[in-house]
DNA sequence: CTTCGAGATGCAACCCTGTTGTATTTGAGG
DNA sequence: CCTCAAATACAACAGGGTTGCATCTCGAAG
């Protein structure tokens, strides 16, 4: 599916922050931090990449999961390939801060007290990915 | 069990930051951030504050959950209480930013691809906690 | 094709969390 | 007591993210 064509079917205005944002994050196809983004385009003003991000969140485009650095890692969602509603867990490499989305597999029920009403979950599993692995034993 | 026995069983000076701190967290029984720590303890210096979680964390006194709002949260390992090796999940509150331990209950297993060598997980629970719903429908 | 206004962008300044460097203090063992 | 490694205070810094505001641009309406 075209960036374009996603902005539109999301009722988003389809400006060329949005269009190059997203085309970027298609092409990615994992979760990227919006300094990655500004990194790729730096054409684009580091507030335009923040604001844009929000956007596409909030219009159900894309979502979003935290680092352990602090930082938080945007990713499109494809609606071909997710199908994973509520959620799904992702990956982290703690040594090159690459992130992941385990698709297939959602999100763990939790017992909650009386009460709390959930808004949503976000499990993070950290580690060394293949990658390093290799380079590290190299 | 006391504050200044806690550090020495883990090998760790018992310095008046140290048993400051931990007995404050004793007291509060869930997890706070270095900030509202520093709150509570003006006489500490704010980098005193991080270096001395850090330390109670590295010994095993205690474990960090990241908020949803980019902070930290540490709280105290109740050895007579927990009893959840591996960790478990937390509860975050997205009004007030409260945290809780969901003790009881531990972290899923994940299904992860060939190659990556998992070193920890975190399952954040976000949502209303029942005293910000109560004080919001008043 | 032109007009026009809501919404998006760029820029500057700001806030918050956390880290690093370094001089000074402190506490545990001898 | 002494001693010295470890811990603290203070200042400076770095990174991620937000806010306010002037300017620009998309897209609907005429
Ligand atoms: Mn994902
Ligand atoms: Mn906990
Ligand atoms: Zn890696
Ligand atoms: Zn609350």
């Amino acid at each position: 599916m075209d960036a374009r064509q996603r902005l539109s079917a999301a009722g988003l205005r389809r400006t060329a922050a949005r269009v190059l944002v997203t085309e970027r994050m298609v092409a990615e196809g994992r979760p990227l931090t919006p300094a990655g983004i500004c990194e790729a385009l730096p054409e684009l003003d580091r507030v335009t990449v923040y604001r844009t991000l929000a956007s596409l969140e909030g219009a159900g485009l894309a979502h979003k999961v935290q680092g352990l650095d602090g930082a938080w890692r945007y990713c499109i969602d494809d609606s071909e390939i997710s199908g994973c509603p509520g959620g799904h867990p992702h990956l982290l490499c703690t040594r090159c801060g690459a992130m992941a989305c385990l698709l297939g597999q959602g999100l763990p029920w939790v017992a909650v007290p009386e009460g709390f009403a959930v808004q949503g979950k976000q499990l993070v599993v950290h580690g060394i990915c293949a990658s390093c692995a290799a380079a590290g034993a190299r």
